[in-house]
DNA sequence: AATATAAGTCAATAAAACTGACTAAATCTC
DNA sequence: GAGATTTAGTCAGTTTTATTGACTTATATT
């Protein structure tokens, strides 16, 4: 009984690493096309996403949560300078260092690329009740953390 | 004031795409060391997990989820046969389609990674109600759709 | 019989990420 | 203040993951 109860348990667990694969998948491959007229892969969408949502953020901010190395943050970084996407100003407490932001361009570009995504989950919420889409989000953020 | 209605809805979608982002990476990220000491990355994961969950998945779905090309798939699927992992059957019905499945070795290999995976999403349903996991699950179904 | 579908293959290329070894500047600690 | 640590960046080479494009083979559908 106990143990009938724990398996169903993990399969819940395995069912959900399983959704998350497909949510992300599907969610960020909306946006391919629209990538690909601008000549960018997917690794410069994550990045404008992360800088989109956190304005300032730091390098060392967006290694840990892309998990990926500096070295191959910078290639896709310097990408996004050179296009004029972004802009990096020197943090006034710690000079070391250097916040990230969108420019103008940026934020026009991301707003196209979140066009292209959004109506995956505007549809999902439509479908879902107000509690259940307050639910949704809580139980994402504390499997981030 | 629907205007502001609004504006928070897309706030909202914008942050739930940055979450799906989030809760995949650390997600798929917990697996990084078994998988290594295997010698497999993270396009073998992907493949186990769906593998696991659909016993008998044939290669066109796999495409269709994991949307890459048939030819990159090969190349996973082809590591995977010589490693003992997966095996493929013809189908009884349409003998074009081969069915996949995971070997004994396979099965060990996936629970191996899913324990490495496990601890995040059991702690976040740990810190949640039965609700709040019912909904949230809903809500990630609606989403991929 | 002609067409379409599912899977696979060969070859070349591009994208994304990695390892390892270093540098430079600013900050922290003793 | 000297030494250690942190933050960011760089150079060079390699590996992993995925792409494009052109074909083949077997089976199924019309």
């Amino acid at each position: 009984m106990l143990k009938d109860f724990l398996y169903l348990k993990e399969k819940n667990l395995k069912d959900v690493i399983e959704l998350l694969l497909k949510a992300y998948t599907s969610s960020f491959s909306d946006s391919e096309q629209n990538l690909k007229k601008r000549s960018l892969g997917k690794a410069h969408h994550r990045l404008i996403v992360l800088i989109d949502n956190n304005p300032g953020i730091k390098v060392t901010e967006i290694l840990n949560i892309l998990k990926i190395t500096k070295q191959s943050l910078n290639r896709v970084l310097q990408d996004l300078i050179q296009k004029d996407i972004i802009t990096q100003a020197k943090a006034e407490k710690d000079k070391r260092e250097k916040k990230i932001f969108l420019t103008e361009n940026g934020k026009e570009l991301s707003l196209s690329l979140f066009n292209s995504q959004k109506l995956r989950v505007l549809n999902a919420f439509k479908k879902s009740s107000p509690d259940e889409v307050l639910y949704f989000k809580n139980v994402l953020k504390r499997i981030i953390e």
